[in-house]
RNA sequence: GGAGGGGUGGCCGAGCGGUCAAUGGCAGCAGACCGUAAAUCUGCCGACGGAAGUCUACGAAAGUUCGAAUCUUUCCCCCUCCA
């Protein structure tokens, strides 16, 4: 074992691990149970994603390893925004926005932990508790002369910003130490000693290291996960339709099931370590598994995942849609998960197909369907169809196709 | 404050009076292949329309012109250099 505690040894085994702070010290310090760690989400939008995936899992190896998850929801630091390496502003929310974003993410937050009051109960808190009423000449005395704007420029996530002539508005600048900031409040009241973060927060949870060294003496400890990237470079969690959501409002589970049945082979085994409860020397087993095999590995995957996510119970309605959506002549009635489309009988000779793929939401415009539907992208069970092609009153289902992987099941 | 350079479709980036719904690349979608993977090849990729065509779009608004993404004016925004 390269580590003394349990927890960073499964951590790093997992693939959670990039860099950390004094690694010595705090592995040391985490031999005791009970030891706190936070992670902070900004709420920009009604659900977390795959990206914030993560966090959420290193959170939760840290609460399996009987320590204390401080989640962090950032209702002060969300009207800042944070610029680390980003070339554009993020848009201003309003307040009604973040708190209407914070309900959401907090339900996106509670199938992954226990909460409650225990010495290893996860705890929410909210930054805008103690931001919103900072007064600014006492924070700048107390908090802002501990800050030099040399230091901070150096930061990689804020030169790049500069060099490649983005701006750099004030307000963001402040987002380091707002962040900072949030770290020396919860250690102090709250004793938390660790914060986690993705490689691009490695400026910001210095910042709070360093922030609380010089305020109370004290060490506490950065620890940053790897940003999640599919094996070709490209940043995981992103589809045509935007973001891969946790939340079930903005994509059903058997979409979110259809994510993990199709990462990439080259990142089957890395998303296992890291978004499954399967035992590491499971995992390492599984590791030789080559070519078409990695397939049912796939659905291994998905099921694990989709389980912490959206329960158990989901399983059941995918895997029969799922057998029966990727094979022909099947039972229509048993593909719960897909959509569903009814058309009246009585309008039966004025709806053709084209109308129903884009009521349906599966092309955007009448002229997208058409083309589709020309380059031979369009089925109804299993068919190719034409332009011309209307439904007719012989069956009551039939299943309507766009591609392999997109269908509905019209009901007449 | 002064001088200069820019703002083009999801992104990057050509075009600089008609042949421009706008070259090219990326991303996306579909087809072939196949393993619901990757790679490759082919097609598509503003809206409406069967089509002819119509409409909406090159930061915003006015104008010149038979005709403007392209010229003029004003405004907004960004960048660079000087002070």
């Amino acid at each position: 074992m390269k580590y003394k505690s349990s927890f960073l040894n499964e951590a790093a085994i997992r693939g959670f691990f990039y860099q950390s702070t004094n690694l010595e010290a705090m592995d040391e310090y985490l031999c005791e149970k009970g030891r706190l760690a936070y992670t902070g989400f900004d709420i920009t939008a009604k659900s977390l994603h795959v990206g914030h995936l993560i966090p959420i899992f290193l959170l939760r190896l840290f609460q399996k390893h009987g320590h204390k998850p401080v989640i962090l929801v950032g209702g002060g630091t969300t009207k800042i925004g944070d610029p680390s390496f980003r070339n554009t502003t993020r848009p201003m929310l309003s307040d009604e926005q973040i708190a209407d974003n914070l309900v959401g993410i907090k339900k996106c937050l509670m199938p992954f932990f226990k909460f409650g009051d225990g010495a290893s109960d996860a705890i929410i808190v909210n930054n805008a508790d103690w931001l919103n009423n900072l007064n600014y000449i006492p924070f700048l005395r107390d908090i802002g002369t501990c800050f030099s704007i040399n230091r901070m420029v150096g930061f990689e996530s804020v030169k790049a910003k500069l060099s490649e002539n983005n701006t750099l508005s004030f307000l963001e600048f402040n987002y380091m130490i707002l962040q900072a900031y949030d770290f020396y409040k919860l250690f102090t009241e709250k004793g938390c000693s660790i914060q986690f973060g993705g490689q691009d927060q490695w400026g910001n949870i210095v910042c709070g290291v360093e922030l609380i060294r010089k305020k109370t003496g004290k060490e506490v400890f950065g620890f940053t996960n790897p940003l999640l990237t599919t094996s070709d470079g490209k940043k995981m969690g992103k589809t045509a339709n935007g973001a891969v959501w946790l939340s079930k409002d903005l994509l059903s589970a058997y979409d979110f099931w259809q994510y993990w049945r199709n990462v990439d082979d080259a990142d089957v085994i890395k998303c296992m370590y890291l978004f499954t409860d399967i035992d590491v020397n499971e995992i390492k087993k599984m590791e030789s598994v080559r070519g078409q095999e990695l397939n049912e590995l796939k659905k291994i995957l998905a099921d694990e995942v989709t389980t912490i996510i959206h329960g158990k119970d989901s399983l059941d309605g995918i895997h029969q849609t799922v057998s029966n959506a990727f094979s022909k002549g099947t039972d229509l009635n048993a593909m719960t998960s897909l959509p569903r489309y009814k058309i009246d009988r009585k309008d039966l000779e004025t709806t053709s197909a084209i109308d129903v793929i884009v009521a349906a939401g599966l092309c955007a415009s009448r002229g997208d369907a058409k083309r589709l539907i020309r380059g031979g992208g369009v089925y109804v069970d299993d068919e190719p169809i034409t332009e011309e092609y209307r439904f007719n009153a012989d069956k009551k289902l039939v299943k309507l196709s766009c591609g392999k992987k997109k269908h509905l099941i019209v009901e007449i």
